[in-house]
DNA sequence: ATGAAAGCGCTAACAA
DNA sequence: TTGTTAGCGCTTTCAT
């Protein structure tokens, strides 16, 4: 005599809907999925949709799963979720995705590469038909993961050199040939550079992009560079003294991103410059609130919901079509003028007896 | 005749792993479950996990969840995670979700009930075992299908009135009080409040704050409040607006939120009006880059970051037990003083015929 | 302490 | 076109 449970309302399943509809579970199932919904009579196929709607039925995606080995499930890999640069990005694929009936895992799995890839193998376990990742550095393992297992995989504002898969980034160096053609019209000559890290992309293309903009101006051997550690205020801050203490006659800094011109911003206060009279300052990405910060920040704006956009669709059809070709999408950036940059002073006769 | 497949390799599983060490998947199953360990000898739990070590065995699931009904997957709703006051709630909810062996779904749910609604059925389809939501307001339609669904749920940054669910929140008054204090000894007397939307907690326990810490100080006649109709930059323009025009002799203003205040910085610029000079502004949240802006923003910082994870552990506890007495966790709130507030000028004497 | 057997809810190969 | 059957990989009675 089993404790009857009047709480725990029974799951309607399939064979419920069968059963009301008149048909054997396995022709519920057909008239359920529009894909095979044609294998079955009109009017059976209305019954079996009209009992489903009746007894309000939900297919178990569990089972389905379990059963089809595919999930509906999309997960969206990035390094800190607190950036946010990624935050756009995120509800511009999570829209998409959910549009298409996806469910999006958001994995915040930090920069340690192990740890990536166990949580990547737990999800694989989890059986996700696919990766968003927005983490990728120089030969990431993860994209060799991807490859291994042969997971529909794509990557988001950092790419590979290598394309081993497809890719939706911004253009880095057209941007950066934005920055320095802006200054450049304002009559700066001696303009250094704060690169992000070399093993993202983000970092090497934006500082090829700054060396060749400066080479096309004929001004490379006035293009002093600082390597930034990460993409952090802190070593923002701290690549600008090293850039400042080695070449103080620099009129405008251009930095890989916004939050390391934000570390810009702390050297000036810390140092009384005076930006933009004394110095002028670019960034990247053009974060929310840049446009708040004293003085608002000159940057290159990229569209990042749009590329979290463009990257579910590609994923979509990597999913429905492993084969498809790579694509690398390339998105246009534009050049957001504010009032961190301005003519250089002119240089005060007696500037180098100064220091 | 089967073509042999030789990219897909085979899954490992327990029955596998069973073979190999000789006893039956129901032993091995045994074994590899800590809890169910002890049922096992103990010489034939390490020949268990051996083999499950050597032939990489990860356990499915998908297919346990179809067996149990559990999933370990916990998900967590938030209104829009492009606004970053919800990154450092999420990163540190996944954290502590993770560490427990969760895999998060972060839900970009937007503010319409039913779309919230809608999400939430599908993740219980999908056998999630528990939900975070830091999107209520007040009787809030998901709090009751969590309830009806008997699926556990814990609220983190606004609650309800009556606590049906346990919640971590900040505390909003006392928050308020220290604003509002900090004005007072400054000297100013008339203070006003650009609120937020009623139906949120915090909106609405921010602006019984204001009131009450005014009442405390005797200055209930000056305490003019707009509510804003939703926490954005331009609404909060909005509001301050409409604040100004009719009480243009406030010499501060409490924003209940930072975003809001930017909206307040917003029509300052607009009007010319200089902050701290003219008047000083408050924010709350101490979101991020709001000391970089100008002037660098006196607000209220909540520990976010520690509220995501105080909702986690309380999400385990709850599901680990359902029938665990509810606890409404409030975080203490601390004052950040920076460059918008300051002592109002000394009314001039003809001031009042300046208008 | 272990094995046998059933079944979670679904889909798909096969048969009729 | 529809039903039969088997099984995805696991857990959990039940029997031994």
């Amino acid at each position: 005599m089993k404790p009857l449970d009047p709480i725990k309302k029974r799951r309607v399943t399939l064979k419920l809907v069968a059963d009301r509809a008149g048909v054997h579970a396995s022709t519920a199932s057909r008239a359920l999925n529009p894909v095979t919904r044609s294998m079955v009579l009109p009017s059976v196929a209305q019954k079996v949709l009209d009992a489903a709607q009746e007894l309000g039925y939900h297919p178990d995606p569990v089972a389905a799963s379990l059963r089809t080995g595919r999930s509906k499930l999309a997960a969206i890999l990035v390094p800190d979720i607190s950036n946010s640069v990624f935050a756009p990005i995120l509800s511009g694929a999570s829209e998409r995705l959910a549009t298409e009936g996806y469910t999006v895992i958001v994995a915040d799995v930090g920069s340690d590469k192990d740890k990536q890839l166990n949580i990547a193998s737990g999800l694989m376990a989890r059986r996700v038909d696919g990766f968003i990742l927005a983490t990728v550095s120089k030969d990431d393992p993860l994209v060799a993961f991807c490859l291994e297992q042969n997971i529909p995989a794509v990557l988001v504002n950092r790419a590979e050199a290598q394309s081993r898969l497809s890719s939706v980034v911004s253009d880095d160096e057209l941007g950066m040939q934005m920055a320095v053609d802006h200054l450049v019209s304002l009559t700066h000559k001696i303009i250094g550079h704060i690169a992000g890290p070399a093993q993202h992309s983000t970092g090497y293309l934006r500082r090829r992009g700054f060396g060749r903009a400066m080479a096309r101006h004929g001004l490379t051997e006035n293009s002093p560079c600082q390597i930034a550690k990460s993409y952090s205020r802190h070593e923002g801050a701290h690549a600008a003294r090293r850039l400042l203490d080695s070449h103080p006659q620099v009129t405008a800094i251009v930095a890989a991103n916004d939050l390391l011109a934000l570390g810009v911003y702390d050297v000036f206060r810390e140092r009384g410059i005076n930006c933009p009279a004394e110095i002028s300052v670019v960034g990247h990405n053009d974060m929310q609130l840049v446009d708040m910060i004293e003085p608002p920040l000159t940057t290159i704006r990229i569209d990042h919901h749009e590329m979290g956009r463009q990257a579910a669709e590609l994923l979509r059809q990597v999913i429905e079509n492993p084969d498809k070709a790579k694509h690398n999408v390339t998105l246009q950036p534009i050049l957001i003028v504010r009032s961190s940059t301005a003519a250089p002073r002119k240089p005060k006769p007696q500037t180098r007896s100064e220091r």
